[in-house]
DNA sequence: GGGATTCTATGATAATTATCAGTTTTTTTC
DNA sequence: GAAAAAAACTGATAATTATCATAGAATCCC
């Protein structure tokens, strides 16, 4: 079983804080895991009873709107946290975490986390931060989602995208994502999302060579996403 | 003066963790402020320095989208904090609050917050049990604009209202709205906002005399906002 | 490696929502 | 309490976006 203590991951995340017996006491309880690409982490309603901390690997968290459409809240990859928010106001998880490629993560039984947000005020203080981020960025989307279009909001995801994750060698943004999955990032049709991203292409502001995306022109997108 | 230890309102948030000493200790550098119907608290980009604690009235909290229009993200009123958020991440307030009626708050300088959350660790939980709180209603903010159509949307936010402020003896919402506000919270044109809302009222869902508005059929409201 | 399935793409059309222009009503201000 | 300003309202039209239908391309899976 592998270290927390040795963990270069945890840096990437509020787990810094936690002292070495900690670390040590939490790697005694944590169980690692292979999620294969499509593999459910979580389901909206399920009891998490723990935190998951990513070591390798994307997933997307999304929640189902009453009209039968899943909206994705948010990408957590490599150095994440997943599940401390359901951790903290208890009950049941209200978004599902599902793998976009294969993962690599490890899972920290609740008890073990609480214990330390009790204990160890840096933890928490750190945690709060984090929360508090969090939700000035969900502010910002709240913003976009109610009065930006669609083509803008896709320039800004796009934008974000390819901020949020390495490009591969040919420069092509390295996440695995459908046009449905990006159509439900920026709350729009399949098909809106697809004629958009074309119509970005033949404007010379991206590439793409099916999933794979390369953003050629940022400034040209982030024209689009802040003019009206 | 008054003593926050004798304060009432302070039950309602995080507030209640403070012991008696830290309450004390807080009077004395708290300041109280009367904040009349359209004046501004703080402003995008202003550095808060401190907390709000809402002893009586309502702000909405706004903030200006990219292409000119405003967004409000909350309303808040009695027993709410006010500028955690910013607080906690430090740096300036990405949020307008404007005051919707005569307030009465109190101002808590930002080191006297902070000095809590370093010593009082169920100050700190409780806080992060606030946001954890705030960020799950954001998420679900943010699947409603980016799914539900705005007239979903606008009865989504009528309960809401309803279930949040009290009622007159005539069993209007006690929040003095105007319909540019209304249009706002929902992200959508004033017309389209007053459109509905004379559309629901011929309906009979609700009912309302200028910005006095009272919700008659909370389970017609329900299934507009839940069914397709 | 070939059939099945999922994903991407495109066109036509319908539904939703915004914008503009103008009128009436309410609120504010002096 | 009258004039001015702001807010509420209505209709017409334009722009945006969703839906439906269908076809081709990529991917999955024995």
């Amino acid at each position: 079983m592998s270290k927390c203590e040795q963990c270069i991951v945890r840096q990437l995340s509020s787990l810094k804080e936690l002292t070495r017996d900690e670390l040590i006491r939490i790697s005694h309880c944590k169980t690692s895991k292979i999620i294969k690409r499509g593999e459910i982490l979580f389901n909206e309603g399920d009891h998490v009873n723990g935190v998951f901390c990513i070591k390798d690997g994307v997933c997307k968290v999304s929640k189902m709107s009453e009209n039968g459409r899943d909206q994705v809240i948010k990408l957590v990859k490599k150095g994440d946290l997943l599940g401390e928010r359901s951790l903290i106001t208890g009950g049941p998880a209200n978004l599902t975490a599902r793998a976009l490629n294969d993962m690599e993560i490890c899972f920290i039984p609740k008890e073990e986390i609480v214990r330390d947000l009790k204990r160890n005020n840096n933890f928490t203080i750190s945690m709060l931060k984090d929360l508090a981020e969090s939700l000035r960025n969900a502010d910002e989307v709240i913003v976009d989602m109610a009065q930006k279009t669609v083509k803008q909001r896709l320039a800004e995801t796009l934008i974000h995208l390819d901020k949020k994750f390495v490009k591969d060698d040919e420069g092509y943004i390295d996440v695995y994502l459908t046009r449905e999955d990006i159509a439900n990032i920026i709350g729009t049709a399949t098909e809106s999302a697809i004629r958009i991203l074309s119509d970005f292409k033949k404007n010379g502001l991206i590439d793409f060579k099916g999933k794979r995306i390369s953003i050629l022109d940022v400034r040209g997108l982030e024209r689009i996403a802040q003019k009206y």
